[in-house]
RNA sequence: UGCCCGGUGGUGUAACGGUAGCACAAGUGCCUCUGGAGCAUUUUGUCGAGGUUCAAAUCCUUGCCGGGCAGCCA
């Protein structure tokens, strides 16, 4: 109790800049930036990138920037940069006017190199890419001095000019940092700064035929914009004493501070950019926004809300040790949040027919029900009950096992805001199968209330058939059926641990008449089923949910484990 | 074999020299017109060894384990 008051404790970060905003470091001002390259579309480790990036911008009073690390124009696309912008709005982000590019940057970058080479601190070098592989040294062994190490700023000058000005072919020469090819640290000998390709660039065109390369070009984007707090992931740790040696070097006036994080790792999911592109290339599942990918789009498609998505990002925290997170947080996550803003709804995905032999035949009565017990100001809705019902086929059992609460011979359950109903006998087809079930209903019952002093333990979901809307629903599971997709044992692929029931399509499903007219990205629950949503290629005359995530199932749990 | 980073329950993440806490997961019970939701409750942890200290998850040494780095990718 005497704790209420007490600061939820700060992650690594915002720690970190707590201690920058004491001394006064940076006027007080806090600018972060999200850069990402367009060369795919957004996953789920990016919005953790976005959370931060955004989020702490927004807990210091500050401003964070959308800049595209756009200096590689062979594998980058505007087709990425019109997603990753969507994406990136659609989690609840708005970078305001600090939209930018790297490739804004160009004449700067270049002016920058120029200034590196007139201080004697780059060089042009003419080794091939093999020739400078084998002059880089190995982890163990320091590399030794290109031959062109040593010419004189004029000449690197003159030849830089040259190859901006497009006399050089590809490959045949790149303009190299001159720092120390002795250093343990590979990035530090003499990384290459500037290579010629003569690509059309997505925003510049046919302008440049040089580009420079992340290391050159990144923190200087970050100086030019003012950016405070440079947060990248881990991989880039090695890469710090390389960005500041540029920044030092050229002695700019904004030297951002590079920190590192660990990137955000889900189990039975990849998370690279590379395999994400495959699975989409080598038509492994249908796009980008396939709704069992890790990607935004397909998350968005999936049915999960941005604030599931910006809760979950919150809570796997951030810090620097590598991690796994849990599906079942993400899952957790999205429940929490349509639990309390989804409306639900009776579907049935397996139907078997239920007949109500004492109810009369051509009755049809409007039954209230409840739009969401969690939301009372949802309201009520009307649901049209009658003779003959379709209920889950799970929902009957010919024979009973322990703790069954459903419809079995003699039993009797509640049908949801409808009767107490009673079964009596049931139907089978030639082939075993169960096709219909017959029960009686108790009038008195109505709306589902039970006489007085009588409880019923079981209460099941149903539609009318008359007025049933036919509907299709597709399931997902977990893409991959390994915990750990890329941890490959030889010979094989991450592909080869694919779950092959990662889809399941139900194309006859029986949904209450009152969805006919749904829109794409609704959001329902399906009573006793699980969160749907209606997908992008829904239309009148076909409509098609995604689960989005199924309910919690106690009753699974119960059965599976009896059956151990 | 070089350099850099990390090791806290099953999974994440707090505690910044002073009671190892929170969330998810798992278990149990209550409640319920969703076997949903909710409520209550339990189990499980500081990588090892030394050291400093009244006191170490925290500081030091060392070992072990995990990750990253040798693109004209980002």
């Amino acid at each position: 109790m005497e704790n209420v008051t007490e600061k939820p404790s700060l992650d690594f970060l915002r720690a970190k800049i707590v201690e920058d905003l004491k001394v006064n470091k940076n006027e007080g001002k806090v600018v972060t930036r999200f850069p990402p390259e367009p060369n795919g579309y957004l996953h789920i480790g990016h919005a953790k990138s976005i959370c931060l990036n955004f989020g702490i911008a927004r807990d210091f009073n500050g401003r964070c920037h959308l800049r595209f690390d756009d200096t590689n124009p062979a594998k980058e696309d505007v087709e990425y940069v019109d997603s990753i912008m969507e994406d990136v709005k659609w989690l609840g982000f708005d970078w305001g006017n600090h939209l930018y590019y790297a490739s804004d940057y160009y004449d700067a970058l270049c002016n920058y190199a120029i200034e590196l080479i007139k201080k004697g601190k780059a060089y042009v070098c003419e080794l091939t890419s093999d020739e400078m592989r084998d002059y880089r040294g190995t982890l163990t062994e320091i590399g030794k001095e290109s031959p062109h190490r040593n010419r004189p700023a004029e000449e690197n000058l003159d030849l830089f000019i040259r190859m901006k000005n497009g006399e050089f072919e590809e490959g045949t020469k790149v303009l190299r940092a001159k720092i120390d090819m002795s250093s343990p640290n590979v990035h530090m000998r003499d990384p290459v700064i500037y290579r010629i390709k003569k690509a059309h660039h997505h925003r510049t065109g046919d302008k440049w035929c040089i580009y420079p390369m992340y290391d050159f070009a990144h923190c200087f984007s970050d100086s030019i914009e003012g950016i405070t707090h440079s947060i990248c992931t881990l991989e880039f740790e090695i890469h710090r004493p390389l960005y500041d040696w540029f920044l030092d070097e050229l002695n700019v006036a904004c030297h951002p501070q590079q920190i590192e994080f660990a990137r955000l790792n889900i189990n039975y999911t990849v998370m690279s950019k590379r395999k994400l592109l495959q699975l989409v290339k080598e038509n492994h599942v249908k796009n980008w926004d396939d709704p069992r990918m890790p990607t935004i789009s397909g998350m968005r498609r999936r049915g999960y809300t941005p604030e599931a998505i910006r809760a979950f990002c919150d809570k796997v925290g951030v810090a620097k040790r590598e991690n796994v997170i849990d599906l079942s947080l993400l899952e957790f996550c999205v429940r929490e949040d349509l639990n309390k803003t989804a409306p639900r709804v009776m579907a049935v995905l397996n139907p078997l027919k239920l007949i109500i032999d004492n109810y009369p035949d051509d009755l049809v009565e409007e039954l209230d029900a409840v739009n969401n017990p969690e939301d009372l100001s949802a309201g009520t809705r009307k649901v049209p009950f009658s003779k003959v019902l379709y209920i889950e086929k799970d929902d009957f059992k010919e024979v009973a096992p322990k703790k069954y609460f459903r419809l079995t011979p003699g039993q009797e359950v509640r049908l949801r805001y409808a009767y107490i109903i009673k079964c009596e006998s049931f139907v089978k087809d030639t082939s075993g199968e169960i096709t219909e079930v017959h029960c009686t209903y108790d009038s008195s019952t109505r709306g589902g209330n039970p006489p007085e002093g009588k409880k019923i333990k079981g209460t099941i979901h149903w539609v009318a058939e008359k007025s049933a809307l036919d509907v299709e629903v597709r399931l997902y599971d977990r893409l991959f059926s390994k915990e750990n997709p890329d941890d490959v044992e030889e010979g094989k692929t991450f592909l080869d641990y694919m779950n092959p029931n990662s889809l399941e399509i139900l194309s006859d499903c029986k949904a209450e008449p009152g969805l006919k007219n749904v829109k794409a990205l609704e959001h329902f629950q399906f009573e006793r089923l699980g969160y749907f949503t209606v997908d992008k290629d829904s239309n009148y005359d076909r409509i098609i949910f995604n689960r989005t995530v199924a309910l919690k199932d106690t009753w699974a749990k119960i059965e599976s484990s009896g059956n151990n």
